[in-house]
RNA sequence: UGUCGGUUAGUGUAAUGGUAGCACCUUGGAUUCUGGUUCCAAUUGCGAGGGUUCGAGUCCUUCACCGACAGCCA
């Protein structure tokens, strides 16, 4: 998407390839699709997928067609089906009229496998399971054919028909395309087309017994739409041979298949099976967690599309395999959300500020800007009290070095407040500061000084009496490890799961107008970090995540002088 | 002892055979009513050898290393 508008990207492979058809005349038009199962929940990984192939239609006036790959009755449904629509949508993107099962193709594919057969192409094999393996033979050493690969075609069709039918037990017999048990390709050695498996399938219920393989449907599905570029991930490489078999020898159009990267990220895990654990171990509180790295989840967590989009369309498409920091995912949503996000003031761990010489009763509106970074965005007004708090971060009794915020004697800024300064402070008996007491300069309303008096240090501010609580959960990396995919002996991905991933505060307190927030509002805590209003929220008690904090120097350089 | 694909700063990604760039990260500095933003600057790179060429990241060649593939999953 260009909808930044200050994209400047050199053309990836798969553009390049894409403008040499084009320019051959291998194809008049662009037509991809997305293609995903429904057995899971979509992630970060296939927002680059989406990205690709929507953003291609786009790019080359073309169009991209949505297709749920659903041959395996067993993991399928139609839960998923829904989370993925509205996952893309959520993206920003739309296949109008153009959603697809390959399950509506089924009676499609089983009569061109009958052509297949009858071409003498394709025949039913009786070997088990294990015994199709021990034929197949190994990387180094060819395969061998199956007993059952010279069957006439008459025997076959029958055979299959029944499959088809339900007369044989699950598992009990394949339909098997004959083409080289000897090639180094192992996907070329007779590869299964159908098996018997009498499933419930989420969209066909019991209509069928047997159910089409991968490689079968896919690149049949693809013909049947007329896609010209069939993108997909590298581990699809050697199976293109086989793409192309079907297609060429059944006379059908043949799209071009292209393989690109799939993506990692650091400190994450990015496959559905590994998420399906973390779901079903409750290491996570489900599928859209803000922790997960499915789009439900980031987008919980507060990411925006505009970022994801952002974050896809720099971190390029390749043919290598690499893992992107996790810090550049966060660098994509700080860059959107600067620039939109409004500036609120809550703080997080209260510390209670009286100012000894402001009236008891006094509230004064403040104004202040919704963010500086988009004068379009307004002011709104902030009340201001004589009892306040302001951050534990922000007081220190005995500070050290070029440290500008408020110690006894110290002059601070409180944002769109005054200048205030320290005179006095309370301690429990542990010795743990409970009050600050200070005095303010009236002169400095706004949080402005006409005399060119200088402060260092800025605080955010909410008033006691009229703040709100609210509930935030501050959010970290999910694992400990940056590579958690690399286990050794004895040793899971989920062992490095971190601890200290969630952390819940209950008693922040924050200005008033969040408690109009609705869920998925994105706005900055001033001095803090993003964060977004969750779903679990209430009237009474608003919760907000933390999707990513602010970059924050000054703890950069208090932990390298420790 | 197989087939296919790959190798450019720490990370990701560019460069009709013609000065190896960009972004993130990191580190300095300037600006700032956010220790944010913005701005400036710096460090760090073509897997190795040989060849072709006036000139090679790019072409040829040898080697090294990495990844994928032996589901009736996709």
């Amino acid at each position: 998407m260009s909808d930044t508008g200050n994209e400047i990207q050199s053309k990836d492979f798969i553009r390049t390839i894409i403008d040499e058809d084009l320019a051959s005349g291998r194809y008049d038009k662009v037509h991809t699709r997305f293609p995903p199962e429904p057995n899971g929940y979509l992630h970060i990984g296939h927002a680059k997928a989406i990205c690709l192939n929507f953003g291609i239609a786009k790019d080359y006036n073309g169009m991209c067609n949505l297709r749920m790959d659903d041959t395996n009755p067993a993991k399928e449904s139609m839960e998923y089906v829904e989370a993925i629509k509205d996952n893309i949508r959520w993206l920003g993107f739309d296949w109008e009229d153009r959603l697809y099962f390959a399950s509506d193709n089924y009676e499609k594919l089983y009569e061109l496998a009958v052509k297949l057969i009858k071409m003498g192409k394709a025949f039913v094999c009786d070997l088990t399971a294990d015994q199709i393996r021990e034929y197949r033979g190994t990387l180094t050493e060819p395969g061998k054919n199956s007993p059952f690969r010279e069957r006439t075609v008459e025997e076959n069709l029958d055979l299959f028909e029944k499959m088809r039918n339900g007369e044989f037990e699950d598992g009990s017999r394949v339909l098997r395309a004959k083409i080289d048990m000897t090639s180094p390709n192992l996907n070329m050695r007779d590869p299964v087309l159908y098996r018997v498996l009498r499933a419930n399938h989420y969209r066909t219920g019991d209509k069928w017994k047997i159910y089409p393989m991968y490689d079968w449907t896919h690149g049949s599905c693809d013909s049947f739409e007329g896609i010209t570029h069939s993108i997909c991930t590298l581990e699809f490489e050697d199976h293109r041979p086989l793409y192309e078999w079907f297609l060429q020898t059944l006379g059908l159009y043949m799209p071009r298949q292209v393989e690109f990267a799939r993506l990692n990220l650091t400190y994450t895990v990015m496959s559905k099976r590994k998420l399906l654990t973390l779901v079903n171990e409750k290491a996570v509180t489900g599928w859209d967690d803000p922790r997960m790295p499915t789009l439900s989840g980031l987008r919980r967590r507060g990411f925006t599309p505009a970022s994801i989009r952002d974050f896809c369309s720099r971190i390029g498409v390749s043919k290598v395999n690499s893992v992107v920091d996790y810090a550049f995912l966060e660098f994509c949503l700080r860059e959107d959300l600067n620039k939109t996000a409004n500036r609120v003031m809550a703080v997080l761990d209260p510390l209670k500020v009286v100012i000894e010489n402001y009236p008891d009763d006094l509230v004064e509106y403040m104004d202040a800007e919704n963010n500086p970074e988009d004068p379009n965005a307004g002011t709104r007004k902030i009340p201001f009290t004589k009892e306040l708090f302001i951050e534990r971060d922000d007081f220190m009794i005995d500070p050290p070095k070029k440290y500008f915020r408020l110690s006894p004697g110290k002059e601070i800024r409180l944002k769109n407040g005054y200048y205030i300064k320290c005179v006095d402070y309370k301690t429990d008996a542990d010795g743990k500061v409970v009050e600050v007491i200070c005095s303010y300069d009236p002169a400095t309303k706004g949080g402005w000084s006409e005399d060119g008096r200088m402060v260092k240090g800025t605080s955010h501010w909410v008033s006691a009496s009229k703040g709100i609580k609210i509930e935030v959960r501050l959010y970290d990396k999910l694992f400990l490890k940056p590579d958690p995919e690399v286990v050794g002996e004895n040793e899971r991905f989920t062992d490095f799961i971190n601890p200290d991933s969630i952390k819940i505060l209950s008693d922040c307190i924050a200005e008033p107008s969040l408690a109009e927030a609705k869920a998925g509002d994105n706005f900055q805590f001033l001095r803090q970090g993003y964060f977004v209003a969750d779903k679990d929220g209430t009237k009474e008690k608003p919760v907000f995540n933390r999707s990513v904090g602010l970059k924050d120097s000054w703890a950069k350089t208090q932990s390298k002088n420790q």
